[in-house]
DNA sequence: AATTTGAGTGTACATGTGTACGCTCAAATT
DNA sequence: AATTTGAGCGTACACATGTACACTCAAATT
């Protein structure tokens, strides 16, 4: 009992997001796309569009929850990966730009409006970023043994710098993108250092 | 021997771009300003803007360069005010949000444009974030007598750091504001130290 | 079999946009 | 004094946008 009909309708809905996805590039920020734009390339009548969303701004908080599903299921394989033998450092660096070079526009979108126009869209992104350093920050704290509110402002420092050399990477030839895997991966290691000495040295004070 | 003349135009050439940076705002993306919209609040027909600008991108890269001046000064001014009892890291930090505070409008520029869809903004955002960069590497080569190389990623860890810090400065309240000061300078600190440690460890390898 | 529902359509409209074109008239140049 | 220049204006146009409204017609419900 899947319903016919509400089949046909989550089609057209992915034919949307699918579209809106596919006009998000390098030079097209989210707002600047348009409801008939979007329609027209999804096949339907603008119109139609208000069938299946209220505005264009719930179709853009909608991908940024997609794109929070993406990444989650990518932190999951980062972990698996970890172990054998490569630091979680250069584990994390490498899936996360595997993961900006897969989904170039969703991560725009993130990237972008996260400083952007729209609240709502800013307190979405600031949202999937917040799980992520969260996640972050705990693991932190349970393999190195650093206090809490240190491995929260450590957590910080390594997101901020992952992702806006995520931002980078997407820009660059795949000459300049094992530098930035190299350099990226180089300065998380300086975070990592800082912390640790910082916790003895306050602690021996 | 100013010309009258000339001193008119400037006047509503200075009318535009304040016209252009006061709509600039949490909610407003500069592309999203229109040529029409500036000339209205600049007092001047919509044609008549083509006297000073080819563009609304020329307008744009204009304030981008602006900002740039604006910067470049605040960083003299920091520079003074470090040796007598405070570091040099907490005094690039406080002179840098004070910027923001006080321009609010213009960093938002330089944060949006610097992901954004103009290829000749991202390019001239890119080379004011470069100017703060390389003076910065110089500075910390020539007082930390660490490796070339390595500070410039310290560099650019510890500007992205602050750049992004102050994204986060700019929506903050006051309590959150001196706590962000407070954090943003430990991070600076954590990546000074773990460069700092990373140097001694692969020269005694 | 009769009725209700709702995804998708097509038309229509008001609004805001960038900019082409020809004008004015005061300042600058000759 | 006569001429040139150019900042600013007003009109006009073609175009794209969001969305209101009344519709169709197949699937779902009764």
């Amino acid at each position: 009992m899947t319903g016919l009909r509400a089949q046909q309708k989550e089609k057209t809905r992915q034919a949307i997001i699918a579209a809106a996805l596919n006009q998000l590039s390098a030079d097209r920020t989210f707002s600047s796309l348009s409801l008939r734009e979007v329609a027209r390339e999804a096949g339907i009548a603008p119109t139609s569009f208000y069938r299946h969303f209220k505005d264009m701004e719930e179709l853009g908080l909608t991908l940024v929850d997609e794109c929070g599903v993406t990444l989650r299921q990518l932190m999951r394989s980062a972990r698996k990966r970890f172990g054998e033998n490569i630091s979680i450092i250069a584990v994390s660096v490498e899936t996360f730009m595997e993961f900006v070079e897969h989904n170039p526009n969703i991560f725009r979108l993130l990237l972008r409006e996260r400083s952007g126009t729209s609240k709502s869209f800013r307190e979405a992104v600031a949202r999937e970023v917040k799980y992520f350093t969260v996640e972050l920050s705990d693991y932190l704290q349970q393999s190195t043994q650093l206090e809490p509110a240190l491995c929260q402002i450590q957590a910080e420092a390594l997101v901020t710098i992952t992702f806006n050399n995520g931002a980078d990477y997407l820009d660059a030839d795949p000459v300049k993108r094992l530098q930035l895997i190299a350099t990226t991966t180089t300065q998380l290691r300086f975070i990592a250092h800082g912390a640790a000495a910082w916790q003895k040295q306050s602690s021996a004070h």
